[in-house]
DNA sequence: CTATAATTTCGACAATTGTCGAAGTAGGGG
DNA sequence: CCCCTACTTCGACAATTGTCGAAATTATAG
């Protein structure tokens, strides 16, 4: 049994942040700060299956296909995604323990402090 | 009274992003994604009293006063922290809500694989 | 009013980034 | 075997970014 204790304050609020995590995660940052590839992520990480061929991801920009290679080789390079070749196509799909890495980082996902005086311990349904 | 629900994946994972979306977060993702940033943000936010004084940081870095300033002013454009004078110094502050749309966008605060049972409702008091 | 300290603005410059077109690689179908 | 489709690599180029030194700004101290 995994329980999650929720604490008020952002992770990076909790500490002067050392010198090496932060070059670290600014790799991480740098990869998903950009709109194209904001999206890509999102577009794979949200396609039925958990995956998504390039094929279905270059039509919705009005971008060439090296470029959208690009941004792709970059998100895999920050080993945000993983790619896969399954005949003609590559597929590619989320690594969700590296974007979730992020989401740690900012996340207190309480906005105030909790009503409740102590920490609360919240089970989360199964992916 | 705000409820907040808590879900097993990334929000960024639950749907393709609108492109407008995409452009804005991009904004706020690019501020945070260097080093020096990243570390600017964790100081102020762990400094004693919730702010820091411009003296407070340089100090921290191997880098000129133009460049820490150059920085800030990143930061405080993309609303992620205000800054105030008082007498001879600058007091600049972490502000909480823009920080914590950062985490929602990836946040599951679940890095282990989840346990059993449906979403949780979790309250949070107002702001 | 001048001197001094803290911080920002300005102008310049090298390094990095996003984009493209052309060429390369890999697999499937005639 | 040759061609076509899907995707990546390469080389080039303009735009953006991180950094600095010099100068401007703002406030306190003498």
């Amino acid at each position: 049994m995994t329980a999650v204790t929720i604490q008020c304050c952002a992770p990076i609020t909790r500490g002067p942040l050392a010198e090496g995590d932060a070059a670290e995660l600014a790799v991480l940052l740098k990869a998903v700060a950009d709109p194209v590839r904001l999206r890509l992520l999102s577009m794979i990480g949200s396609h039925a299956g958990g995956e998504a061929c390039v094929c279905d991801l270059t039509g919705a920009f009005d971008l060439t296909a090296p470029t959208i290679s690009h941004h792709l080789k970059i998100l895999r390079t920050a080993g945000l995604i993983d790619g896969e070749r399954r005949g003609t196509w590559v597929y590619y799909r989320i690594i969700p323990e590296v974007v979730n890495r992020l989401g740690a980082l900012f996340a207190p996902l309480a906005d105030p402090v909790p009503v409740v005086g102590e920490p609360v311990d919240v089970k989360f349904a199964d992916a």
